[in-house]
DNA sequence: ATTATATATTTGTACCTACAACAATTGTAA
DNA sequence: TTACAATTGTTGTAGGTACAAATATATAAT
């Protein structure tokens, strides 16, 4: 029995964490997802990222890169060019647009994302990344 | 640092949980929210319930359920009826049809839960659950 | 060089989520 | 009774997920 709540409480939990973020996010017109390519390309610092590199650090894998690439360019927060090199390729970058909206947005998911894990002790929390790790292969 | 892994990680299993079922569930063609909502008429053991009360048992609570049981009534998996107290309610129940797709499918889900939970130990287990009623209001 | 295979991205489709507006019905209160 | 509010469900729209097929380019094999 306890088996099927593991799976359906695992599901609820991260529902629940993506709506605390989605609702922290509404303000600025993000989604969790582009909130999520945004931060994946601040991270390259200047780098520019293909397509492929964004989707493999996306949580859901499947999910269609391309055309959430599409909204955030119409919002003009980050730039896309052909790649000389390998016109297969395309080089994803962020504006500065997008740098400073991230900026404002930074303390706000801070502060929910540290409400959320104050529920819990420091070693309630390292207990229950330790049991997630046992429970799926994070990359 | 480790309240970012842990909203991160949390939406990480709870993707990694709703894959695994989504996966046992698509040979027999039905998406996971579907198949939810006959788990659900099944436990109303022949009672009607309305929408108002299948929406409440989900894991998506604003998911539009109207348009998940339109689905599952194309496929006569289900009943709908207007009720005769209340005219604003329909009466939802699962037919034999669908009684018997869920007694298919029941072992093949009861075993990908057991699969994923026998990676902990019982105790380990239970302080999952119980860390997860910290962080999150279960009805 | 031609063919085959792999890589990188786009497009299409069905379904789902989130949010808001709408319509019908019921309940309540002046 | 009329007006107003609450309840129940449907519809509309934008964005996202999952899966498969299509397109273009690059690489390897014969």
């Amino acid at each position: 029995m306890s088996a099927r709540s593991l799976v359906v409480e695992s599901m609820r939990l991260g529902q629940f964490m993506s709506d605390e973020i989605s609702c922290a996010l509404h303000p600025y017109g993000l989604s969790i997802q582009q909130f999520n390519v945004l931060r994946i390309l601040r991270g390259c610092k200047g780098t520019p990222a293909s397509l492929q590199y964004i989707t493999s650090r996306m949580i859901h894998k499947t999910s269609n890169t391309t055309r959430i690439v599409d909204r955030l360019l119409e919002k003009n927060l980050i730039d896309r060019k052909p790649c000389l090199e390998n016109r297969r390729k395309i080089e994803i970058s962020i504006t500065s647009k997008g740098l400073s909206l991230l900026t404002t947005i930074d303390p706000v998911i801070d502060e929910k994302e540290n409400e959320v894990a104050s529920r819990l002790t420091n070693e309630e929390l390292a207990t229950l990344l330790d049991n997630y790790k046992k429970l799926f292969v994070t990359l």
